[in-house]
RNA sequence: GGCCCAGUGGCGAAGUUGGUUAUCGCGCCGCCCUGUCACGGCGGAGAUCAGGGGUUCGAGCCCCCUCUGGGUCGCCA
């Protein structure tokens, strides 16, 4: 037989029994049950089939074989005296008449076993990514994300918008994260940026004419990492139209998502058309976070009026904020536990009380609560059973631990969470400045691209003192699922003028504009269209789809937390030729200088 | 950069108030086993207990420093 096979590794069945066959993968496990009798595990990406060996000689062959070398397999189908139901190829075997090894695996002992890689030490499955990745718990991922991403793909051309690329070498952008740097050899002493997103090529493609473009877009930012957050490189589907409002937009991403998550996720509920739309101040209210997870039915209630003079020292002069829990049935363990996690995620100390079967304060801070129970009882509306979890400061720093206390013990306490279920909600109407923290003056809150809600008109109005700057909302959203920001999108201020007074707000100009993003207020100044857009991460999206809490599970090669790729070596030191040609000045680090 | 957690044969873990030769499972090697499928049985090899320093009669265990990895805050228009 001349082919290297003639089926998969989980493609035959029992009505196959006599064919003759040639099988290729890699020889998982042989199990050795007598001196002439033994079983071998044979897997490909498909699946696994059993080959039988029951001579005393074909035995002796494969145990020469090292687990994990690749092999063929000649032999003919015959149906199992004992048949294994958890397998798809359960009900036959392979006797094997001839048996080649392809490329012999070198190695008795290998850094993990491959069908337990997940627990194995992370950095051992990044450094032999290859091995770990044919553990099919862990292959399935990148089954998934591929699934995913031709899924979003086709449902984006479905729905008239045109894939098109955009540069990875370009101009560094001088807001927002950090950039990746690449030098240029005819250009001494200049620099390429690899973009943080393709947002301004986009604008200029919606200037250009087109009116509905997407691009599953490597975007590329250089700043720490998170366990949901890739260090150097993400994906991005990013989209924009032209002639388009913010509900443009949202009506596009509600008939995307919720189908793609329903098939392809862990969960097959999700959100329907129209999501929660939320405003970024009502937000911070109600759940203390601007991502919040609509699975957990906990919301935030104030509670300065009643509780900051109870006499509690650390509610003294401060914003209280409660978490009401109703049907508390946890032992205090549980909430002594719950707190201490609360207090390392939000840097911050959380309190407690409950209501007792006879209305009594107990627990906690009850004895400085008790004193004014009727109207404690009465303003957050308590009732026996009732955990309250609080937390006191400046407001900032109150919503923030109290929107922890939700997310903490949203997943605790039995009844509060649906959680197999797609939440997703817009948040809406965000600031469009803010004071900074460190200047004190007056800056952009996100991005300068969003149009002022309003428009030119609002902006005067500020101008004139007639409305306080902080109030000027830009329209500009945020996607969130299950607690996770999937994405932020706005829509785009595409006028000039209004561009400049936009930046005039934050003592900046006309020639600020200009200089920062040069093409695009440029191509604005000959007719641009008004036009909106979006990007949700894909990476997010997989993870969410996969149910996975690290995003390296997602990815096929992922680096590490410090930006390093252990298999391949990067960054990795490069030759002094290569350094006089990009005109940058070679130096040795200090052991090579010293040895 | 701050804070938290972890590092013990190839892999995953245990290791008591500090006390003799560091324990268990998987894997590996050898022998046995004719229907296994997480095969089974018997035996064996394999460890500078991350590295350095200190306390002590004695350190895997206590203290200090360093390194590595993960989480988190900063950061991520």
């Amino acid at each position: 037989m001349t082919q290297s096979r003639t089926h998969t590794c989980n493609e035959l069945r029992l009505s196959d029994a006599g064919a003759q066959v040639k099988l290729s993968g890699w020889m998982e496990n042989f199990r050795e049950v007598g001196a002439s009798l033994g079983f071998v595990v044979l897997r490909d990406f498909y699946g696994t089939t059993q080959i039988v060996a029951e001579t005393e000689e074909m035995v002796k062959l494969f145990r020469e074989i090292t687990k994990e070398s690749t092999i063929s397999v000649e032999g003919t189908v015959r149906e199992r005296s004992a048949k294994n139901a958890n397998l798809p190829t359960g009900e036959i075997e392979i006797v094997p008449e001839k048996v080649e090894v392809l490329g012999r695996c070198r190695f008795r002992e290998l850094p993990f076993e491959i069908n337990h890689s997940r627990e194995a030490d992370e950095t051992a499955r990044l450094r032999y990514r290859y091995l770990d990745l044919r553990n099919p718990a862990v292959k399935a991922n990148m089954v998934l994300r591929s699934k995913v991403i031709a899924a979003l793909r086709q449902s984006m051309t479905d729905h008239g918008f045109l894939e098109i690329t955009t540069p990875i070498l370009t101009a560094s952008s001088p807001e927002g994260a950090r950039d990746y740097l690449v030098p240029s050899r005819k250009h001494p002493g200049k620099f390429y940026a690899l973009p943080q997103a393709p947002q301004q090529f986009k604008q200029l493609l919606m200037t250009a004419g087109f009116d509905r473009y997407f691009q599953i877009a490597p975007c590329f930012r250089d700043e720490d990492a998170r366990g949901d957050r890739s260090p150097g490189e993400f994906y991005q589907l990013d989209m924009e139209m032209a002639f388009a409002t913010q509900e443009d937009v949202f009506a596009v991403l509600e008939d995307v998502l919720p189908p793609i998550f329903a098939e392809y996720g862990l969960y097959d509920r999700a959100s329907a058309s129209p999501f929660q739309r939320i405003p970024y101040l009502e937000a911070m209210e109600r759940f203390g976070t601007d991502k919040p997870d609509l699975r957990i039915d906990l919301e935030v209630t104030d509670a300065t009026e009643v509780l900051s003079g109870c006499g509690f020292e650390p509610f003294a002069g401060n914003t209280v904020k409660a978490v009401v829990i109703s049907d508390f049935k946890e032992s205090r363990k549980v909430i002594e536990k719950t707190l201490a996690e609360v207090e390392v995620v939000a840097g911050n100390k959380a309190y407690w009380f409950r209501v007792d079967e006879n209305q009594e304060i107990v627990g906690g801070i009850a004895k400085f609560v008790t004193p004014t129970k009727e109207k404690v009882i009465e303003a957050l509306s308590l009732k026996s059973g009732d955990l309250v979890v609080l937390s006191a400061g400046a407001l900032s720093a109150v919503q923030k631990t109290a929107g922890v206390i939700i997310k903490t013990f949203g997943p605790v306490v039995p009844g509060h969470m649906d959680k197999e279920q797609y939440t997703f909600c817009w948040i809406v109407d965000f600031p469009m400045y803010e004071i900074g923290e460190e200047s004190g003056e007056l800056e952009f809150c996100h991005n300068p691209f969003s149009m002022p809600s309003g428009g030119m008109e609002t902006l005067l109005k500020a101008e004139r003192g007639e409305i306080d700057p902080l109030q000027i909302k830009a329209d500009q959203y945020d996607l969130v699922c299950n607690g996770i920001e999937l994405s932020s999108g706005a829509v785009r201020n595409h006028d000039p003028e209004i561009m400049v007074k936009a930046f005039e707000m934050v003592r900046l100009g006309e020639e600020d504009v200009k200089a920062k993003f040069p093409a695009m207020y440029h191509a604005f100044c000959y007719g641009a269209p008004p036009h909106a857009g979006i990007a949700p991460g894909v990476d997010r999206m997989v993870m969410l789809l996969a149910g996975e809490e690290s995003i390296r599970e997602i990815i096929p090669f992922p680096m590490n937390k410090n930006a390093q790729d252990v298999m391949m070596g990067a960054p990795g030191p490069v030759e002094d030729k290569q350094l006089k040609e990009l005109n940058i000045a070679v130096t040795k680090t200090e052991e090579e200088v010293s040895g």
